[in-house]
DNA sequence: AAGTTAAGAAACAATTTTTATCTTTTACCT
DNA sequence: AGGTAAAAGATAAAAATTGTTTCTTAACTT
């Protein structure tokens, strides 16, 4: 993926610090800024935690990135792509991307009701494969 | 509703504070800690934000209400009822209750992914019926 | 390539949000 | 009514997030 012209269409300058917040992120998947932190201080020793914190953001505002909100969980953060939906296993903590049509879940609001659906959050909590074999 | 009851059945004890927060919850429907905060304070002055987080804490721990947790949004806290999802306008901030079939949603996860579902948080994130008519 | 400039990084500091600790009060069970 | 454990109140501390100022650097211009 070419972080250097998703931030240069953005608007967004090409910092060394950027390209590792991308990278980071794309790599995990999703990310809490907890560990964001921690892995890109490997990278930068000096990058604070309030730049961190304002390139996530301005990466959010201009809707490079996402920050998806999890029940009982700190958020994650993500490189926008497709919609999705998550799972999130509440014996494990892990969690992960799968693809449902969201386009059907929007379809799925009452009829009669007239709100238009721009996106959506879903996020299913539960019991992944791995802790149903243990 | 009979709040005492629903506090006795989880071996919380009966208070006027709680009381005053789950009949506050109820009445907004979803409300966040600042508003609940503002509200409960005109009936009970002393109250502090601390004693506000461990009560709601342990009304979630209890599972007597729920955290909702919305995109770009603080959170909102509400009593625990039949599943349902939510609405939210990203252009007016108003927030609401939509009954949407949850079973069906968690029905539509990929077959062949073995993943249990055993609740699910959605948002709609769009733009409701009043501001689509400004 | 060097100079200019405006955005970004770093280094704090200040808020805001949430949790912990300790003392006093109160609900609830004999 | 009295005893006890839990909850409220009062701080204070810890976490999380945002703001400010100065220094540095990316990227544009010549």
């Amino acid at each position: 993926m070419n972080y250097e012209q998703l931030l240069r269409e953005r608007d967004l300058k090409v910092t060394p610090q950027r390209l590792g917040i991308l990278t980071l992120m794309h790599q995990s998947g999703h990310i809490s800024i907890e560990d964001l932190y921690v892995k890109i201080s490997r990278q930068f020793s000096s990058i604070s935690l309030a730049t961190l914190y304002k390139n996530v953001h301005a990466m959010i505002e201009t809707a490079l990135v996402k920050e998806v909100k999890i029940p009982n969980m700190k958020s994650k953060y993500e490189i926008i792509k497709a919609p999705h939906a998550h799972l999130f296993c509440t014996q494990c903590g892990s969690f992960e991307d799968v693809t449902v049509p969201m386009e059907e879940i929007e379809a799925m609001l009452p009829h009669g009701i007239q709100f238009k659906p721009t996106e959506s959050s879903l996020v299913y909590s539960g019991i992944c494969e791995a802790c149903q074999n243990k």
